[in-house]
RNA sequence: GCCGCCUUAGCUCAGGGGUAGAGCAACGCACUCGUAAUGCGUAGGUCUCGGGUUCAAUUCCCGAAGGCGGCUCCA
C-alpha cells in the first residue's frame, strides 16, 4: 500500500510507514514538519493526503521548538538535582522559555549555575526525543507523582492552547532515550519536538521567579526558570547584546544620568519629581500637545485632586474601582465627650480618573446640541493606589497627570467623531517621533462592567469601525475593558521593537446615566449625550519614559532640555561664542557656553554625555571666518559655517521637531 | 499584594564583629589646549531606618521602608 502526499508543493507518491523525515528527504536542515498546517516530529509516520513542509530550526516555529526542547532539557536537569521537584509547565516565548517547579527552593544564582551545566551534560548525551500516545488512565499512573500534570490531564476535556503539555486529539508522553535506547526521563507534552537534544548548541539560563500555578493568584506559587536558547552562540551573543542596548536605554538608569526626575523616597514609591531638565522636556511636550488640542477644537479646564465620596458614588468608581484608589480622608466628624458620633464626617478621596469631574462642569448648566461634540481637555493629576510590585519607573507610578480629555457627542456623531479622534491620535504621536503603532481592541469584562449589553455592543461596534477604517492592525482583547465601556488602546513600537501601551480611546454610555447628562435636541427634546474618554500620551510621566528609552535619551532638539552647547576651543572664544548664543537665545534656543576650566575634550565628553544634540565648537580659524564648527551626536563634525546658517540650521530642526 | 534578591560618599562599586575605601562627579590650584577623560590637591559617609544578640553591630538575627527581577494587575 502507499500514500499519496503533498511534500514541498509537489505530490509524491510513498510507501506506507514513510516518516515525515523520509518524505522530507532526510534533509537535516529540518528538525521538524509541518502537515496539514499543524507541527509533528520527523519521526512521526505520514499519513495519506497529508500536505507536509520541512521547519528548519532557524524558522520562527522551528526556534520555538529548539526553547521548548531545551526548557525539557532544562527540566530534566532540575529533576536530577531536586528529584522532589514537581513539572509545572514548560512553554516557549518571545526569545526563550520557562518551567515552572513546585515543591522547590526558590533557586540562587548558584543553583542555576548548577542547572545549566547538568543541561550541558544532557545536551552532550544528544538524548532523543521520543513520542508516545497513552491513554487517561496509563498518564495518570505514570504521572501519580506530578500532581500539576495530574491536573493538566484531568483538564484535558477543556483544553486550552496556553497549555501546550496537553491539548489535541490525544494525551501524548515524550520519553528522553540515551544512545542506547534507554529511558533517562520523560514528561507529558503535546510536542512537538526536536529530534535529540544534541542539537541544542546556544542557551541560557537567564533568571528565576515565583509565579502562580496556572496564572491566578488563588493558586500556589511555583518557582519559575527563565531560559533563552538560539540556533548559533552567534544568535545568542546577539541577543545578550540587543539585551545589554535595552539596559542602556532604561529610563530610570537615564533619569539619573541626565538629571530629569528621580522618586525620593520620601515621597513614597512611584511618586516622581521632576528636576528642571526633565521639567523642560515635559513643558515642551505639553506645550505643543495644548496648541494641537485648542487647534482641534478643544477648551480646556482644571479640576481640584480630591472630593468627596459621593462623587465617586455617583460615578460607580467606588463599586467598581475602590481597589485602585487611595483610602479616603475623614473630615469634619465630631463627637460627643462620651466619644460616640454627634456629627458624621465626610470622607474625601484622591481622584484616580478625570472623568467625573468634567462630567460636573458638562452638568453645569443646560446643553444645546448645537455645542456638541464638547470636548473638555485637562492635564488632570490622578492618583491609584497600585499594588507595591507592580511600580515601575515612570511607566507604573502612583501619581500621574493624564492629558485627558472627554468628548461629548450625539449618537450619530460618534462614529466619525472616533474616526478624527483616532487620526488625530497617531498624527500627534508621529509627531513626537513615534510610528509603529497597532490597535487593542479591549471589550467587555462581564465581571466588571456596568450597563445593558445593547449600549456594550454598540459602543464595541463603533469603535471597531474606527479601528479598521484606520488601516493599522486591529488586536482583540476580551474582557480588557474598563468597567464603563470598551476601549481601543494603541501600542506603541519604540525604537527597539517593544510594544508599550500608550493612547486610549473609550467609548461610554454609563457615565452619562448615572450622572443624568442632557442635552437639548433640535427638537426640542431631552437626549443623553454619549462620552468618548481619551488620552493620548495615556500619562505624561509614562510618555516621557517611554520617548527616553525610544530615543536612548538622545532628544531631537525641540525636545532637548540643552539644545546647543557652546565649546571654546581655549577660553580667549568665550566672548565670541556668547556673541553666537545671545543671537540663538533670541531665537528662543536654549543654549549654553561652556566656560568652565576643562580642557576642549573634556568638555565635548561632557555635552556627548549629556546627549545634546548641537555642538558648537569656535577657535581661532572659524572667529575669523565670523563662523562656527558644528559636532553632533553620532560624532560627525561640519567645520567653519557661517553664524547665520549655524542658526538657520539650528532653529528649523526646532520647528520642524526633526531628529539630528 | 505574592516569591526571590538588593540597599556602603551625588553616581558606579570594593570591603567586612573592633565605627570604612576606589574611580567618576563636586570644590581649590596650576595648565589655555581644534572634536569622547590635563595634572596635583581638598572635602564628602549615623554604612536606608527601627529593634534584638554581643563587651562591641555598618557587618549576625528580626521587622519596616525603598529598589530590582518575575507573577498578578495596569495609563
Amino acid at each position: 500500500m502507499s500514500l499519496t502526499v503533498q511534500v514541498a508543493g509537489s505530490a509524491q507518491t510513498l510507501p506506507a510507514g514513510t516518516s515525515y523525515a523520509a518524505a522530507l528527504n532526510n534533509d537535516k536542515k529540518f528538525i521538524a514538519a509541518l502537515v496539514n498546517g499543524e507541527l509533528r516530529d520527523l519521526v512521526s509516520l505520514a499519513q495519506d493526503g497529508e500536505v507536509i513542509e520541512g521547519v528548519e530550526l532557524t524558522s520562527a516555529e522551528g526556534l520555538s521548538i529548539l526553547r521548548h526542547s531545551t526548557a525539557h532539557v532544562m527540566a530534566q536537569a532540575v529533576q536530577q538535582i531536586w528529584p522532589q521537584a514537581h513539572l509545572g509547565i514548560g512553554p516557549p516565548i518571545s526569545d526563550g522559555f520557562y518551567y515552572d517547579f513546585g515543591n522547590i527552593d526558590p533557586l540562587t544564582p548558584e543553583d542555576l549555575d548548577l542547572v545549566e551545566k547538568k543541561m550541558r551534560e544532557i545536551v552532550n548525551a544528544q538524548q532523543k526525543f521520543s513520542r508516545r500516545v497513552v491513554s487517561e488512565s496509563q498518564a495518570k499512573s505514570e504521572l501519580a507523582k506530578e500532581p500539576f500534570k495530574l491536573e493538566l490531564v484531568s483538564i484535558k476535556g477543556a483544553p486550552t492552547d496556553e497549555v501546550m503539555e496537553v491539548g489535541g486529539a490525544e494525551l501524548t508522553i515524550y520519553d528522553n532515550l540515551d544512545k542506547d535506547g534507554n529511558l533517562v526521563w520523560c514528561d507529558l507534552c503535546r510536542g512537538p519536538h526536536i529530534p535529540h537534544t544534541g542539537l541544542i548548541k546556544a542557551f541560557k539560563l537567564m533568571k528565576t521567579s515565583a509565579a502562580y500555578w496556572r496564572g491566578s493568584e488563588k493558586n500556589p506559587s511555583v518557582q519559575r526558570i527563565y531560559g533563552t536558547a538560539w540556533v548559533t552562540k552567534e544568535d545568542l551573543n546577539g541577543y545578550l547584546y540587543r539585551l545589554a542596548e535595552a539596559e542602556k536605554r532604561d529610563h530610570r538608569k537615564l533619569g539619573v544620568e541626565l538629571d530629569l526626575f528621580s522618586f525620593p523616597e520620601e515621597l513614597g514609591s512611584g511618586l516622581p519629581v521632576f528636576h528642571p531638565k526633565g521639567g523642560v522636556i515635559r513643558r515642551a511636550m505639553e506645550d505643543y500637545s495644548r496648541a494641537m488640542h485648542e487647534k482641534a477644537g478643544y477648551e480646556f479646564v482644571y479640576t481640584p485632586h480630591i472630593t468627596k465620596s459621593n462623587l465617586f458614588e455617583t460615578s460607580g468608581h467606588l463599586q467598581w474601582f475602590a481597589d485602585g484608589m487611595y483610602p479616603p480622608m475623614k473630615l469634619d466628624e465630631e463627637l460627643n465627650p462620651d466619644g460616640t458620633i454627634r456629627k458624621p464626617g465626610v470622607d474625601y478621596y484622591l481622584k484616580p480618573m478625570n472623568c467625573p469631574f468634567h462630567n460636573l462642569i458638562y452638568k453645569s448648566r443646560g446643553r444645546s446640541y448645537r455645542e456638541l461634540p464638547l470636548r473638555l481637555f485637562e492635564f488632570g493629576s490622578v492618583y491609584r493606589y497600585e499594588k507595591s510590585g507592580v511600580i515601575h519607573g515612570l511607566t507604573r507610578v502612583r501619581g500621574m497627570t493624564q492629558d485627558d480629555a472627554h468628548i461629548y457627542c450625539t449618537r450619530e456623531q460618534m462614529a466619525g467623531e472616533l474616526k478624527s479622534l483616532l487620526d488625530f491620535v497617531l498624527n500627534l504621536l508621529r509627531d513626537y517621533g513615534l510610528d509603529d503603532f497597532y490597535l487593542e481592541l479591549s471589550t467587555k469584562n462581564a465581571e466588571k462592567a456596568m450597563g445593558s449589553d445593547a449600549d456594550w455592543e454598540q459602543a464595541t461596534q463603533a469603535l471597531s469601525e474606527a479601528a479598521h477604517a484606520s488601516g493599522l492592525k486591529l488586536v482583540p482583547d476580551p474582557g480588557g475593558a474598563a468597567f464603563y465601556g470598551p476601549k481601543i488602546s494603541v501600542q506603541v513600537k519604540d525604537a527597539i521593537g517593544r510594544t508599550w501601551q500608550m493612547s486610549t480611546i473609550q467609548v461610554d454610555f454609563q457615565l452619562p446615566q448615572r450622572f443624568e447628562l442632557e442635552y437639548q435636541a433640535n427638537d426640542g427634546n431631552r437626549q443623553q449625550p454619549i462620552m468618548i474618554h481619551r488620552a493620548l500620551f495615556g500619562s505624561v510621566e509614562r510618555f516621557l519614559g517611554v520617548l527616553t528609552e525610544h530615543y536612548a535619551g538622545a532628544f531631537p532638539p525641540w525636545l532637548a532640555p540643552i539644545q546647543v552647547i557652546g565649546i571654546p576651543v581655549a577660553d580667549t572664544f568665550n566672548s565670541y561664542l556668547d556673541l553666537i548664543g545671545n543671537q540663538l537665545r533670541e531665537h528662543g534656543v536654549r543654549v549654553e557656553i561652556d566656560k568652565s576650566d576643562e580642557r576642549m575634550q573634556k568638555k565635548i565628553r561632557n555635552a556627548q554625555k549629556e546627549k545634546i544634540p548641537f555642538m558648537l565648537i569656535a577657535g581661532e580659524e572659524d572667529q575669523a571666518k565670523g563662523a562656527v564648527s558644528f559636532r553632533y551626536r553620532d560624532g560627525t563634525q561640519v567645520n567653519a559655517v557661517a553664524i547665520e546658517e549655524a542658526i538657520r540650521i539650528i532653529t528649523d530642526s526646532i520647528k520642524d521637531r526633526k531628529q539630528v
